[in-house]
DNA sequence: GTGAATGCAAAACCTTTGCAACTGG
DNA sequence: CCAGTTGCAAAGGTTTTGCATTCAC
């Protein structure tokens, strides 16, 4: 269950807390990271977003990211050195991402134990813990194939 | 206490186990990240590596590297989109990255309880966690500083 | 009205690739 | 000997930047 979802005012709100204004690209590219629970590319929001505004540039859709990241309603995900992932589901959770065909599902974790876990030297302070795991999803481990080239055109769906 | 640090004859047999050649650039390149426990980047490796043999280029390092992380002798951290560092310590271990710094550190773990945590789905199965802690030093914290513009060239002491 | 955001193109950054010459086992 | 490795240069994918124009507040 889902519950960090905003409303187009309150994602308003969210933006003009923190000095960004609301712009029909920010709200198009917000709305489709709700829609879209597969982790997008900025590429591919890129090719999405178009369907909406046929106009929007490449520069425009990191500038938007980069604002909704910024004020808190959505997050980046990075994994290894591919193009980074964003993600409008805010809930507390972790990736799994698949070895097999390359798709990234959200994994409910419970962070106060595996903040336990870490022994962090004297005077280090913790902001946020990041979890991921690689393994093979339950479609891949289902087809018994062996590991191969990565598929990231196939979206993973969301598991929280 | 880092255990999985191997002798040039180690370097060379677990080169060869994945049918890697061992020369001399791979055993500059690994003898340098035995010593040098920071976390340098391909670059920073380069620069260093050229004091041995001034002819190396960034693509052999490239290579290295990558041979270096297939038979295991060191591993490959990338965190968000910065050029990815490198790790000769194999010990099982996570990271800490200093948000104030950029420094990255090695962590203990207990990583069974970390993997108690994940709550995956039916079908799914795990081979690797990653956890990645974000925080402030103990030297940034102690220096009391406001968050500011990280600063990379600072080298992250080991902490394991 | 004014500062922020957009769109475009060019550049930056990290990494990979193609290929001829060289070398380790 | 010969597949694997090196060094060079060029290209690749992702992200950022500069700047004139447009727009949100």
């Amino acid at each position: 269950m889902v519950n960090s979802l905003r409303t187009d005012a309150q994602g308003r709100e969210q933006l003009a807390k923190s000095g960004y204004r609301s712009t029909p690209q920010r709200r198009v590219v917000y709305r489709l990271l709700q829609q879209n629970v597969d982790h997008p590319t900025a590429n591919e929001v890129f090719l999405r977003a178009r369907q909406a505004l046929p106009g929007i540039s490449m520069a425009t859709v990191y500038n938007c990211l980069e604002a909704l990241v910024q004020c808190g309603l959505i997050r980046q995900v990075n994994l290894d050195r591919t193009a980074s992932r964003y993600c409008a589901n805010m809930d507390e959770h972790c990736h799994f991402c698949c070895e097999c065909c390359g798709s990234l599902f959200d994994v409910h974790c419970a962070s106060d134990a595996v903040r336990r876990q870490a022994q962090l030297p004297p005077g280090f302070q913790a902001t946020r813990y990041e979890l991921v795991i690689r393994g093979i999803c339950a479609t891949c481990a289902a087809e018994r194939r062996p590991q191969r080239e990565q598929r990231p055109e196939k979206a993973g769906a969301p598991v929280v």
